[in-house]
DNA sequence: ACCTCAATTGTAAACGTTTACATAAAATGG
DNA sequence: CCATTTTATGTAAACGTTTACAATTGAGGT
């Protein structure tokens, strides 16, 4: 079962065995045949665990996330996930469930060498629960050291910079959703938000109220809503923005998950779309393009994402210095039909 | 940075830290206090790799799933998830990508220690590429053992059925959700399975076919076509069931994902659904419910099932003898407005 | 045949834990 | 206060690798 029975049975040293394994070329031909037979008799396999003890490596990559179902955040993973497999990673996934406390938790796994490196796609206090501020993971190290982390699609919180995040330009693609409706000729464009402390759609509100503010129309208060990220939230979002007087012509919702959840929602209110309401989303999962109406949405290229950030993560295992520089990809706002023009007043 | 210097900084041995580690109540106060105090001055945290080495364990379990994105694994894997937690488990996933060999490969993982456990959520062949029949790991290991492997919500090929198995009664809820069709009139009712190969719907086929059967029905060879298990699948499947005189006025899709697929290709032909074409999806995931018409389906209870497997894992880990036997839990019909009677003829 | 140098193999230490066993200290009972 | 038991701590081995270094072998040149 281990190196040593099959050294022995093969009349070799465990060190010859070894570098059968690690490096073939360095034992001659006869060697290698001999140690490949006791290998295939004895049914050997490597011990991974006394293997990346011995090397202090665990060749795992955790990537934190937000809900394991998310269709977007599941092409951001073929790309992290293609990348790992090239470089010798496995991938470890934790959900957040929308928790957002708990990146010490996360940056202990490295530090106690649970996983090599981190990807953060879930919005991440750095702050635990019970610690203050000045307790976070970075702060704590004796050492100084901080763990190879890479934020991916995900604003970063002003304690977290000193991490490199990639993603879209979430503000220029708000903006230009939001100029869209504008263009379109609507006036009152209610926005659905993520959660109060969602760091990933801060951004895009910030997008939204800079195209409002660029054609000179007033942003009221009512519209502009928590949506949860969910679908139930959008629902719940939409219906209190259905009972104002007068009402949203058009809806500009952080997520096309909640996106989905406000269509149902209107439609289950008798309102037709884009004839009544005009709605757009954010990020293009496979699902907008099925919706009923089309859903007209900003494009992120996914699986892009995740492979750079999993590069990007790769170099800093290396210990490469990599900046904390975001890297910006770019982004494409997709029309289709679920917007149109403002019904006539 | 090791147990040695909180040892030596606490003016203990090295067995004592150990024991504040791991039975803290086997330390008196007073060293306890000592030790805390150094640990917290050398900031160490125990180093994952050394210790799982040394216990043998890796504390990992793999999940295998077609697909990161998919709403229904997603659910299972919520369920999953929360019984892990609890247990003390962290989770490796791998996407097969709808790639359906290598399950020696994953078998090997548990050999070689890289994961204690493995659940299958995907179709997985037992042989490999390159071996032919016989090279199963299940076999190859000299001393008979076989890893601790649960599938989930997956008909089991009969290779692998030396595991067990959580899901529900597809043949049953297949069959019930075909009579569901029939009892509004069907008559022509397709069937649109996953890839040719998927262990996954062949039940539901088995089911639909049952009870067109049942009910005096024949199928015509044209209505029964491939998917595979995808949006775009349904659509070219639901294209070449559009070109049919008479054309089906039902379609019993396996999965909620080529409902949706096959909703939009409908209606983006010109139809109605449900007064052209009615539709039953299998899964019940949340878009379903959002879905225009919303979509009748059938529902799985996906973080039961999750619970349920990776409950039975963690027995079958810690070396109990869980048997093979599927353990079937409930599904539900789920009526929405996908469906209604067949246009008059 | 001898020397040199390179290629190959062997020896043994190390990685950071856990844990059986031995020892020391405290608690208990008379 | 001693004998005995219980509890707490220390010592050292072990887990299965990798790897620096030493030792051996083989080849090539003279």
């Amino acid at each position: 079962m281990s190196i040593k029975q099959v050294a022995k049975e093969a009349g070799v040293s465990i060190a010859t065995v070894s570098r059968y394994l690690n490096s073939p070329e360095h034992v001659r031909e006869k060697t290698r045949l001999k140690v490949q037979a006791a290998i295939e008799k004895t049914g050997f396999s490597r011990n991974a665990l006394a293997r990346n003890f011995r090397r202090g490596k665990t060749s795992l990559v955790m990537v934190v996330l937000p809900e394991v179902g998310d269709p977007f955040f599941s092409g951001v993973m073929r790309g992290i996930w293609r990348v790992a497999r090239r470089e010798g990673y496995s991938i470890l996934i934790s959900e957040t469930q929308f928790n957002t406390e708990g990146f010490n938790e996360y940056a202990d796994m490295v530090f106690s060498k649970q996983a090599d490196g981190i990807i953060l796609l879930a919005s991440i206090s750095p702050f635990m629960r019970d610690g203050g501020a000045g307790s976070s993971a970075l702060e704590r190290r004796p050492d100084g050291t901080v763990p190879p982390v890479v934020i991916g699609c995900e604003t970063v919180t002003p304690q977290l910079s000193h991490f490199p995040s990639v993603r879209v330009d979430n503000v220029g693609a708000a903006r230009e959703a939001s100029r869209h409706l504008i263009g379109l000729g609507h006036r009152r464009i209610a926005f659905i938000s993520g959660a109060r402390d969602s760091l990933l759609t801060s951004d895009r509100e910030r997008g939204y109220r800079g195209a409002m503010a660029d054609a000179g129309l007033a942003v009221d208060d009512g519209w502009v809503l928590e949506g949860d990220l969910s679908i139930d939230g959008a629902r719940r979002a939409v219906r209190e923005l259905l009972a104002q007087r007068p009402r949203p012509t058009a809806i500009f919702c952080a997520t096309d998950e909640m996106a989905l959840g406000a269509m149902h929602e209107i439609r289950a209110n008798g309102l037709a779309i884009p004839a009544d309401i005009s709605i757009v989303g954010f990020d293009d999962v496979r699902y907008a393009a099925t919706a009923s109406p089309p859903l007209t949405t900003v494009a992120q290229p996914a699986e892009e994402i995740g492979e750079h950030t999993m590069e990007r993560l790769c170099r800093a295992m290396l210990g490469g210095d990599i900046g904390a520089e975001p890297e910006v990809v770019p982004h494409r706002l997709v029309l289709r039909s679920s917007t149109a023009a403002p019904p006539a007043e």
